[in-house]
DNA sequence: TCACAATACGGAGGCCGCCTCCGGTTAGCA
DNA sequence: TGCTAACCGGAGGCGGCCTCCGTATTGTGA
């Protein structure tokens, strides 16, 4: 993660992590047993929602991550804990992607993170319409997530304004309104939707005579 | 309709009408009962899906029609088929509205159907999960609504383009693409979906400097 | 080392929606 | 009026959702 306030929760791929973070007072850090399960349960909730979308069988993901239902639930009590847990990692993954194009044209750099955007988001298209709903929702997960975004991709877009490249009077929220509407174009090949992108950011930097 | 191949099927609105057109040689035309049947279904189904999204349940549409479920699935074997009879209609009313639009300044009249083309979307998300998803799929009802729209819209893009207003080399296929993803976006109200419009639409005509 | 809470596990069970199948009903023709 | 093809409706099998509670495990204090 750059600057952003870190996404939060979501214990990394190692299996001994601390799995804390959750809101209160946090008593005890979680027994291992559970700590193992859940994180064979983000796994398999992961495979499963890539494979077969948003709506793959919590029943399923139990059964994949070997462990009862009983379990899963306890520790995502909804579909949307499940699918938010999972989400916050990758989110995160796609933020730190935004670091370490300083030295390329503004411009450039804008629309290169952008199309890391789009690909990345076209993995993960089940997690990701999570994702795209949560643009100027407030749930607090997404808070988080929506922050991290904006951390990493309005410093681009305002590189490319400051530039002249970029027409003044656009604002970040609505830039990546778009590209996120982009994302989510069906039936189109990768290429295709590249296409799409330029064009519409292309609108970025018209200038109007008027 | 326009001109396009007339999407087909779909009965109209008036109780007596001819619900025929199918695909084969079409024997009878329909008995009283099961006309009427399938008239209170489409209202059902078309009433659930715009207040319940695309998931909202068959037996229930089945209730409110007062009929069985069995019933249900004889006239529309699946959810897909019920959403497609459904959407046609609307798909319909979309595109007789780029009639009459021939006065207009070109880029304005185009600008208008696509914002028109959002705002009807907007109001029906659930049904247009589909529709969207119909853009460059071959299905065959999707194929006949995928001509009407284009049959709608591509010459009110085509005149921008011979006006000059427009780029030459963009295609209606990514325009539409790139509108029909933009319709997707969430939790935004209708004036900030039309500002991103307005800005992806600008990349319409910005003339590459080089 | 042992014993005993505190925690966690897992799956049976109630509920609901999907879809199929078939005995009973009805429209419409002769 | 009678007959039959066409149609109706809902019971029933299946699978997913979620809850509940008896059983198993962990880890801590003696």
């Amino acid at each position: 993660m750059g600057r952003a306030s870190g996404v939060a929760s979501a214990a990394p791929a190692a299996p001994a992590a601390s799995a804390d973070a959750a809101d209160g007072p946090c008593p005890r850090p979680l027994r291992a047993d559970a700590k193992r399960n859940r994180q064979q349960l983000m796994d398999a909730a992961r495979a499963a929602f890539t494979e077969r979308g948003a709506e793959a069988s919590l029943e399923d993901i139990a059964r994949r991550a070997q462990v009862g239902v009983g379990t899963l639930y306890r520790h995502f009590p909804t579909r949307q804990a499940l699918l938010e847990a999972v989400y916050v990692d990758e989110v995160e993954a796609l933020c730190t992607s935004a670091e370490g194009s300083a030295d390329a044209e503004p411009w450039d750099a804008m629309v290169a993170w952008f199309d890391r955007f789009v690909d990345y988001v076209a993995t993960k298209k089940a997690l990701v319409d999570e994702m795209m709903a949560s643009v100027g929702k407030d749930a607090p997960v997404f808070r988080a997530c929506h922050d991290a975004i904006f951390a990493a991709g309005e410093p681009l877009v305002a590189r490319a304004q400051a530039d002249g490249t970029v027409r003044a009077d656009v604002e970040f929220v609505d830039v990546i309104r778009m590209v996120s509407g982009l994302c989510m174009i069906k039936n189109a090949s990768p290429e295709e939707i590249r296409r799409v992108l330029r064009m519409a950011l292309d609108g970025l930097r018209f200038q109007p005579t008027a």
